[in-house]
DNA sequence: CTGATTAAGCAACGTTCGATGCACAATTAG
DNA sequence: CTAATTGTGCATCGAACGTTGCTTAATCAG
């Protein structure tokens, strides 16, 4: 259902999945929009029409990331050991995905960001924020019917260091195998460190 | 002992902190000139006189940057696990200290980087790299000494993906409390990694 | 003193940055 | 058809980027 107006030449959808992949692979001040546009095959002009600006077609791309994520099974998990491992093992596989860039999108994208672009920052900061307290929140349930005594947040930083830990190791190139490795040294501790 | 010519007019050594500093605080591109020479209160010729280039004075910054970590007490300690947990939480202390950016500048400061500087990225891998070997090679010797039996690779990655993971969690404001706690998580966690 | 050498200040270099004004093309609604 | 609306191509904007030439200043060796 096309409103008035000249129709788009292009697919919106997969310019947008082409400045995902760009951006995930340098980062926000690394990418110009002459980079963008010639990998979506597109004009500069056509890029400002769809998209209204650079920050405004990173946050789409940001909301295309964190939506393609398939929850990884981390709700549906009975136990907190459970879930954690399926989230990391999912993660894991998708960060040595040989067709994505390695490594997590929103750990990778905005680490270097001058001050005048802040907003970008405080973009990715916030998901990692809403993903810590999520994952905390899991925890405490299983934490308030006694599946472990450690302090729930101390539980949630370790496997959280682990990875975004795991999202650096993959930008040097390590191999599934490798990260599936630190996965299994991970939650072969869950009892250790749960358990305190 | 200065030659002829004019004597520089700022402290070569202070100027140098000053970079490093802000290249490790938002990283090599997030970082200008003009950002440069207003912090270290210079002019533009002076800089370039004195460093030649932004390339050359960031390599200056990270040698700088690895020059001044104390080595930890690494290879002192006796055994791997004491050498682990001794790098460790002198990390996790530097890496949440109030006087200077948070985080681990050689995990940080390149992330972002343009096709145009790959040099820069490659420098900051190259170093991890290293840093890596050195890790597996402190292992694998505690490991041919049967300190312990997983592979010391598999050791090596888990706790490298511990380390990374803090620089990032110490970007997002992670206490030196919340730091500690991961160490105190992931050295609780030692014997179920390494025997296996 | 002279000559050599190095640093600093000023002004500017060419390039790239993100973003836009404008004319024109292509569509829908009536 | 006309009017309204939206996309595209072209040219370009002002600002910022890293870097440099040139002049002048300040030191050393002789």
């Amino acid at each position: 259902m096309p409103g008035p107006g000249r129709p788009r030449e292009f697919d919106r959808d997969a310019a947008l999945r082409t400045a995902m992949r760009l951006f995930w692979e340098r980062g926000y001040e690394a990418v110009s929009i002459a980079d963008l546009t010639a990998a979506m095959g597109i004009g500069t002009r056509s890029l400002y029409t769809a998209f209204g600006s650079k920050e405004r077609l990173f946050r789409e791309a940001i909301d295309l990331y964190n939506g393609t994520g398939t929850a990884d099974g981390f709700y549906a998990a009975p136990t907190a050991c459970q879930a954690v491992e399926r989230m990391l093992r999912a993660r894991a596989a998708a960060y040595a995905e040989p067709d994505t860039p390695p490594g997590c999108m929103v750990v990778l994208a905005a680490t270097n960001i001058s001050a005048a672009n802040d907003p970008v920052r405080t973009l990715v900061t916030d998901i990692r924020a809403r993903d810590r307290a999520d994952l905390v929140a899991r925890l405490s349930e299983a934490h308030a019917r006694g599946e472990f005594t450690t302090a729930p947040e101390a539980v949630a930083d370790f496997y959280l260091s682990v990875l975004y830990g795991m999202s650096v190791r993959a930008r040097d190139n390590a191999s599934t195998t490798q990260l599936v490795a630190v996965v299994d040294a991970a939650m072969a501790a869950w009892d250790a460190v749960t358990r305190r």
